[in-house]
DNA sequence: CCACTCTGGGATAGCGCTATCCTATCGGCA
DNA sequence: TGCCGATAGGATAGCGCTATCCCAGAGTGG
């Protein structure tokens, strides 16, 4: 049977039933169509200025928000972006996260962190899962991942911004970063302690992710132009890095090599326990050694001595790279693909 | 009657226009109605085992994966997580919601998080935009919020639990919480320095949170008890903690009332600045005034000499709030809604 | 003057799920 | 035997948006 369908009447106020403000009650209380309350209120294709304002009238005195999940399943689109960083025991990782985070959120994105603890099928799990949520955006930490990452990334669509690293030949990508040179930011501190006199600089690295293998290279390559390169001087270590890591190190090294004049640590936490060890041991710093460290950690600048190290832009880089991000999302391309924020060598009293 | 069922042959894939493979997909591969596929993959209602089985092994060769938009839609409920925290430059808060976010990602939720810096008005604003995303659950730090975020967590109806803090009248509230005694943990450090034989102990803060207050009311407690209270030992500024203050706030300390005979400070970040302003200025720790902190941050154990803490179960908190949350959402009640996880005292050589 | 674009609005079919209601079957018990 | 409840599956109506198609009317050029 036909059955006859209910009368249409329906005096007033329908409100879901769920009570929520939905954008069709906009649309009726401002007399338009559901499809101009969307569009005016994205800004998207043209709309009638006076309508724009009466509906943005109408739904802000209605308290209309939308809905991102409604939103995400219709567009395909969500409001989150994704970060991928290694570590949030690092406070390297955590000021990009800060950085990134805080200029997403105030252009109205939703963070989604993820941390791969420097293993790549965990960022491959974790990137496989942050994708279905179907970010508008896609901020990763260095250029090296697998290849199903890297696959994953590039069938996804998903503009992808890289952080902290620059690829070694720029035409070679056509990948968006924003960092720094980390081989030149190595060798510049070795410089640095080359000109000061020192000639048996040792690097003492934790960690060994790609970026502090490149400011291993640094170092190499400023001691072989110098004449002056001892590869014996190289001590890397894989744990992970930390104050009593440093010391254990600088014990080591001063051990195992009386002769060395300084020691560059890749990292300012090993840098920082090597200086309270020395405390301990007598050693004077930077009398008998000199002791270099890399990214300006907190705390660096109130060691004793103050602790010469490499600054490094990273709250900068993480805010540049959201900023880059966000002009990919608009559908623009950005000028520059690959941003160097460069760093600057902070002569303390270390060395 | 009626209807022949419709020929199960239909050879081939339907497969959406988007090409993502859906539970209508899984449906028809396994012969069975989408709803059976909902309630077997979700263990919703009893479902027949085998069918069950059948449908999980269509669905994974078919690489079925729900879209939690969708989900969220139909069901107003995501597997969001939201958590909120004061910072991110503070160790303690990031050492959270690690915890925290390990535990969840590995029971399927993603985390949400907003940093609040502190302000009340931030946090409100925060926990308004993460609900639109219809978290699960939440995390929040501390008991204070302003009336708006209260109602706003009340209304939600979405389970949550509060970090680091308890209330001070266990059977006042309902709440669920999981932390520690931050008065008692500041008595007892207070006890530890008068049993060590100081009298003149000063209480240094920075960043005055709740929790850091109620530190001071235990150092004054337990100084009110044995009878040394002195008001004007009470060094409190409002800036954030850091190194470089904890220096600064050690000279004053010690030009303002040079009989002190120990200093507590209300974090360890403050007391390791006073521990390297104490070796720039030539000032014995602990012969001529002990150093006692609070958190055992990283880098305590390695400072010279090696810093007196409190050591607190920050990523035991974490992680247990993240399981009683887990609990909350699967419509359990816990046993315990108030989890006390205690400290401990670390005496080390600054005292 | 007629095709034609261009502009700005509406109607509507999904997006991929879950919640709700409905139905068929099977025992058990009075 | 008949009624009832419990069990297990299906059908279907949304959830709240956006994308897509459609159309009316105004401007435009040959």
């Amino acid at each position: 049977m036909s059955h006859a369908p209910p009368p249409a009447v329906k005096t007033v106020k329908s409100h879901r039933a769920t009570g929520r403000v939905t954008l069709s009650d906009v649309a009726q209380a401002a007399g338009v169509s559901p499809s101009t309350v969307s569009r005016a209120l994205r800004g998207e294709r043209a709309v009638d200025p006076a309508l724009i304002a009466r509906v943005q009238a109408v739904s802000s005195q209605l308290g209309y928000v939308p809905d991102p999940a409604a939103r995400a399943l219709a567009s395909q689109r969500s409001n989150h972006v994704a970060i991928l960083i290694p570590l949030l025991s690092n406070a390297l990782f955590v000021d990009l996260l800060d950085a990134a985070q805080t200029t997403l959120r105030s252009a109205g994105y939703q963070t989604l962190m993820g941390v791969t603890h420097y293993d790549a099928s965990e960022e491959e799990q974790l990137l496989r899962e942050q994708l279905l949520h179907r970010p508008s955006g896609l901020l990763v930490t260095g250029l090296d991942h697998n290849p199903a990452t890297r696959k994953l990334m590039e069938s996804s669509q998903v503009p992808c911004v890289h952080l902290m690293d620059l690829p070694a030949v720029p035409e070679a990508h056509a990948l968006h970063c924003v960092g720094f040179r980390q081989t030149d930011a190595g060798a510049a501190m070795t410089r640095h302690l080359l000109q000061t006199g020192r000639r048996r600089i040792a690097f003492a690295a934790a960690q060994l992710d790609p970026r502090v293998m490149q400011r291993l290279y640094g170092w190499r390559s400023a001691l072989q132009e110098f004449g002056v390169y001892e590869p014996t001087l190289e001590f890397l270590n894989p744990a992970p890095s930390s104050l009593a890591l440093g010391g254990v190190m600088f014990e080591q090294i001063l051990q195992q090599r009386p002769s060395v004049d300084a020691i560059f640590f890749c990292n300012d936490d090993l840098a920082q326990g090597a200086l309270m060890a020395a405390l301990r041991l007598g050693v004077a710093v930077p009398a008998e050694v000199a002791i270099a460290g890399f990214n300006d950690l907190t705390g660096s600048d109130q060691m004793v001595p103050p602790l010469t190290t490499v600054r490094t832009p990273r709250a900068h880089i993480g805010e540049a790279a959201a900023h880059m991000l966000l002009s990919l999302m608009r559908g623009e391309n950005p000028e520059v693909p690959q941003l160097d924020l460069g760093f600057e060598i902070l002569q303390r009293q270390s060395t």
